[in-house]
DNA sequence: AATTTAAATGATATAATATAACATAACTTT
DNA sequence: AAAGTTATGTTATATTATATCATTTAAATT
């Protein structure tokens, strides 16, 4: 399962929220940035830069990584997209502005990667941090393994 | 802090482990194994793939990355050492053999990298991939933040 | 012990991922 | 319009990792 039931919602969606968070920050909702967002939400599979960079080839002549680099990184600062450690790529975030404690659920098996933000997983983890004395700066949990569907 | 109180204790601790665990399992300890487990422990922070073959090239001629890949991949699929995903290195396991479920506190002032596996945090994870009906396989967590000493 | 097999390493090349550095353009503020 | 700031263009290169095939070493079998 790659697509949802009716994913160019998914993908409007997307848009509209990445125009409106930075209208709010004062921050420029380029045509690049907008174009890479887009790729990115393309399906729910982690985008990786090189193939957004080939994708973006077909349309805009010739771009060079440092072009979708930089795209990438605006999108991951304003939480408009989420960089998946295990697999070097990026997918894009399902409620940009709402927290920052996101978590992923990786399908081994058709990639889907579905966001999670459970309180009580949010808790433990400041428990952990807490009785060691560490000051969280940022949390990276990714969980791979099969899907509903795909352990049907 | 990257050195703890004796660190030649940990560096020997984990050499001794991992000739046992290579018994236990009929596996080869070889001169290279060893090498890169030594170079992985050599300090608490985590070890970058290339700058074991720095160490290694100052020791034994011209080694190259498939060779250090390969002991590490070794050393990974027997529990020796852990990949530290958001940073691309590798660091010694504290407690081989003992768990598979375990979870980072990574400094990001002195690099200094925490092994912890508390239950509790492993229960919530299992809880949340419950609820969402996803079969785990392998879990992958990383906190980045301050330690003790560097927060302080 | 010699033969066969499997595992590990050597060696070369290249793939995949990411950033540095400097030039130019576009947009903002004054 | 001038100055300053932000974004993009452009070239080059750094960093991380693997594919492939040859050779060696060790283990198992005869």
């Amino acid at each position: 399962m790659i697509h949802c039931e009716k994913h160019n919602h998914c993908i409007s969606t997307a848009i509209k929220q990445g125009e409106e968070i930075c209208n709010e920050k004062g921050l420029k909702f380029t045509a690049i940035r907008r174009k890479v967002l887009e790729l990115v939400w393309e399906t729910h599979k982690p985008a990786k830069a090189y193939d957004i960079l080939e994708k973006l080839a077909k349309e805009d002549g010739a771009p060079v990584p440092p072009t979708v680099y930089r795209a990438l990184d605006f999108l991951l600062q304003n939480g408009l997209v989420h960089r998946i450690n295990s697999l070097n790529a990026f997918v894009g975030c399902s409620h940009p502005g709402l927290h920052n404690q996101c978590f992923f659920m990786i399908c081994t098996h058709c990639e889907k990667v579905t966001e999670c933000c459970t309180t009580e997983l949010g808790k433990a983890i400041d428990i952990t941090t807490k009785e060691n004395s560490f000051t969280r700066e940022s949390v990276s949990l990714e969980i791979l393994g099969a899907c509903q569907s795909c352990s049907a």
